[in-house]
DNA sequence: AGACAGGGTGATG
DNA sequence: CATCACCCTGTC
């Protein structure tokens, strides 16, 4: 399978969505889909699935890394990157689980935001084995911002009622376009620009997404404004005019590189 | 021990 | 556009 370069352990344990949602143990990464418990693990450079259509969907196995490494090397920090990197993938999760873990990902930093969607699991999900499925919208709505407080939320869980009831309200998730989803997800509670942009990319696939956060400002002005305060806009221009349709994987890499290193300009 | 920051957003001036 | 509150956990 995956002939595209791949470490799993770095793909599924950098800030997307399947670090707050998948359960890992002993080299093995688990979860529960479509009512059954699933699991990936990388052995050398195979990867061993126990069912190839969530490891296709979640991986994103038609991207050819050879050309998106060749679109996002732009230049010497990005090349490091890539090359720290190799293998890091950009993931892609259900776009229901996405939304959820975005909206509670609000100013909080990586492993927070994982505690509280696992206890949303725990407390909302139907149990599957050891694990928990991930809680569908009719059963978040179903608690009291109360509730959603007692499962770590914190403030945002007016958000997380006020976006499942618009999930539920539209019926559906199903967009055409990008643009059709963005509009839909600036009119939900606590999902703002970034976040919107984080879901265009984790749970829609759109690849030229690119979510600045405070992480991505420091990376942009430092790299490619030799430390200058510029405006978001001039650092959106900026991205748009190195990577185009591949933003989305430059700011996978360039978050990467950015946080683990905590690098400081 | 107590201050502080953390993949932001919404409300206000 | 700048500032601030917002819950609460982990860190120093």
């Amino acid at each position: 399978m995956s002939l595209q370069p791949l470490n799993l352990h770095l793909t599924m344990l950098s800030g997307q969505a399947p670090n707050f949602i998948w359960h890992f143990e002993s080299g093995k990464f688990e979860r529960v889909w479509e009512g059954k418990v699933v699991h990936l693990k990388q052995d050398g450079a195979r990867l061993k699935a126990s069912n190839k259509k969530f490891a296709d969907f979640t991986l994103r196995s038609n991207d050819n890394y050879s050309l998106i490494y060749k679109k996002i090397s732009t230049g010497s920090f990005m090349k490091k990157a890539v090359k720290d990197y190799d293998g890091l993938r950009l993931t892609q999760s259900e776009l229901w689980e996405t939304i959820v873990c975005f909206v509670l990902s609000s100013n909080r930093s990586i492993p927070i935001i994982r505690m509280n969607v696992q206890e949303l699991m725990k407390n909302y999900g139907e149990k599957i084995d050891s694990l928990h499925e991930f809680p569908q919208a009719e059963d978040l709505v179903r608690c009291t911002e109360q509730q959603l407080r007692a499962s770590k939320c914190g403030f945002r869980d007016k958000y997380l009622l006020g976006t499942t009831k618009k999930v539920l309200e539209r019926g559906d998730l199903k967009f055409s376009t990008a643009q059709e989803l963005k509009e839909f997800l600036l009119d939900c509670p606590g999902i703002g620009e970034k976040i919107a942009e984080c879901i265009l990319l984790y749970g829609f696939g759109e690849t030229s997404a690119f979510p600045l956060d405070v992480w991505m400002q420091r990376a942009m002005q430092g790299v490619y404004f030799q430390g200058k305060k510029v405006r978001r806009e001039e650092m959106l221009e900026k991205a748009e005019e190195l990577w185009s349709d591949f933003k989305g994987f430059a700011q996978l890499y360039l978050f990467y590189e950015f946080m683990t290193k905590k690098h400081k300009w």
